[in-house]
DNA sequence: GCCAACGTTGGC
DNA sequence: GCCAACGTTGGC
């Protein structure tokens, strides 16, 4: 039975990827490997579905930043590069036949013209109480509330109507 | 680079 | 099952 989108949001370090990156990628697809926290496995593996949206957020940037927004193009499957002994988020308690991390995949829907910072997300008061503005989050991968998502976006736009 | 706030690990 | 030690995240 079909639901509603729901709506997420996936830090990054731009460092590491950025939405540049993904904006790059052929079909601009990408699995967002390299996960390694439990409730944010469980939310990629048992909540997102075909559909959904993704605010991507640059964390560990000058300033941190909402950067724009993805969707889900392929529900959760086992994160190999958990098998990888080379691999940074290499977990050798993880294997094929009983996998321990998931990811999914993303595609790009659009990067924002005009980021929003985040002093700029704290003043927008339909955020107030959103998890990533919450003292001590480090939370990876989150829920987002569709009024919260939507206003995000919105701020975003009317940021790049009125710088041009 | 600092450090507060978490999450995980492992001895007991 | 507790909890101290340790590791990580991420804003500043």
């Amino acid at each position: 039975m079909a639901r509603g989108a729901k709506y997420w949001l996936m830090k990054t370090e731009p460092e590491t990827y950025s939405i540049h990156d993904l904006e790059a990628e052929s079909n601009q697809t990408t699995h967002w490997d390299g996960v390694r926290n439990y409730q944010a496995r469980n939310f990629m593996r048992d909540e997102m579905k075909l559909g959904d949206r993704v605010l991507v957020y640059h964390s560990n940037a000058k300033p941190p930043h909402a950067a724009g927004t993805a969707k889900i193009v392929k529900e959760s499957y086992p994160d190999h590069t958990a098998w990888d002994e080379n691999d940074k988020h290499y977990d050798p308690k993880s294997t094929p036949e009983n996998p321990r991390w998931f990811m999914v995949d993303i595609k790009l829907d659009e990067v924002f013209d005009q980021t929003l910072g985040l002093d700029e997300l704290r003043e927008i008061k339909a955020l107030e109480g959103m998890e990533l503005l919450r003292r001590g989050s480090r939370l990876s991968v989150q829920p987002v509330g569709k009024g919260e998502f939507d206003a995000i976006v919105k701020a975003a736009h009317k940021k790049a109507a009125d710088a041009s």
